[in-house]
DNA sequence: TGTGACAAATAAGTCTGACTTTTTGGCTTC
DNA sequence: GAAGCCAAAAAGTCAGACTTATTTGTCACA
């Protein structure tokens, strides 16, 4: 991902952040900068730098005389993909998989039917390969190999949409992937029937399709509704 | 919405983000923290922040020896609240319409199913306020207190989902509409046909029924759409 | 001619200490 | 008890000195 540490703030970062989200400062708990700034041995220039930045994610507010107090957890931005890797590396993991599961579910089909009506032939191409790598490496244990083909596929569903909010998604899915592969519910080679939904997504959008691509995308996404026991069965 | 300004490195970001995102620096442009500082007149240690919340939105890069560089446009946190709002002030306002509306067409039928799943009965209560408060102001030029009312509607439905990532594009939601409603399409009263999709959205979700409250949803954000020539007719 | 190491320049990064400003909570006073 | 004032606290700001990493250019050597 994003290259961590880069400088003194941003060691910094990863040690509060996490804390922040965790819960281990709960919404209401205040901070003093000083006292921040001796716990990490930093200058408070530098604990100065990594306040703004918390605040900007809307983790905490800056006030003087009462110094910098975690907010509601209602009011942090959880688009932002430095928060949403502190949340997966945390306490509330399952919590954060399901919901950025759900947003997957209304986004991707949409995506598919918008690449479906506009995707070069290049991008058409590449998404083929990335189907047949599933199908490749569906057998065998080879579920490493499987994911990056998985990534790849639906990356560019997401980019290929021709949307820039989508497309900046695609870090999310490739996380929750990612996190689904290493930690939780695939145990085994992946679902059959996943592989040959890719498969004729590609097609779908191939052929030019949208209703199509979106239906077979749909299907998709429940299956990994379903993964996380989130449909009423 | 939030408070501006919140400081001397605000005032430079309410600066210096609109110009990074309006284009006026295009990306890889290569700008110096000590020149900045000087052409805001402020010290270095203010423009430092700045620059380090610039760098945690990936509007810019910040590299020993060289500078601090412009991103490319497709790695800029595009859901990061401020960084809409300074798109939304600046000149690629219909570009950023677009693509929110686009997102708000996946997200919104979605979230309205899950409403309809699980609203409690004062949510349920709210939904209909809103939408009757609607019909009451879809008459006589009132189109500042229909955009209240509309607002409102569709903010419930997004937070009543229980998912805290819809919850949060209730106030990008907030700034399409008003922005519709300011400064693009809608000139005249409301369409009826919209004022009573609301109607019945709240109606369905009071009789649980997501199936119907997302087509419902569906058909209101496919209005949405067409105002912005955005479907294929 | 190309390649390696080495040196100089450059801009960000860091630290420190002094000072300012705002907010709050208590205390005085009427 | 309410209004207003005072003092403490913590963030905010600034200036200057110093460190470090990175790039670029140079020069010698193969």
């Amino acid at each position: 991902m994003t290259t961590p540490g880069r400088g003194l703030h941003g060691r910094v970062l990863d040690a509060l952040g996490p804390a922040i989200t965790a819960g281990e400062y709960p919404p209401g708990s205040v901070l003093r900068t000083d006292e921040l700034a001796q716990r990490f041995d930093v200058s408070r220039s530098v604990m100065r730098e990594a306040v703004r930045v918390l605040e900007s994610m809307h983790l905490v507010e800056s006030r003087r005389r009462v110094g910098v107090t975690v907010r509601p957890r209602a009011e942090w931005n959880v688009y932002d993909p430095q928060v949403i890797r502190w949340r997966l590396a945390g306490s509330d993991r399952p919590q954060q998989l399901r919901s950025l599961t759900v947003l997957r579910s209304a986004v991707e089909p949409v995506a598919a039917a918008l690449t479906a009506t506009h995707a070069t032939a290049e991008q058409c191409a590449e998404l083929t390969r990335c189907a047949l790598g599933m199908v490749a490496t569906s057998r065998g244990n080879r579920l490493e190999d499987y994911l990056v083909h998985d990534v790849a596929f639906h990356r560019v569903i997401l980019t290929a949409s021709g949307n820039e909010m989508f497309a900046r998604l695609g870090d999310v899915v490739a996380e929750v992937l990612a996190g689904r592969t290493h930690h939780e519910v695939m145990f085994e080679d992946p679902d059959p029937a996943a592989v040959t939904l890719h498969v004729q997504v590609a097609e779908a959008v191939r052929e030019g399709d949208p209703v199509r691509a979106e239906r077979l995308t749909r299907e998709i996404t429940v299956g990994a509704l379903q993964e996380l026991d989130i449909l009423a069965p």
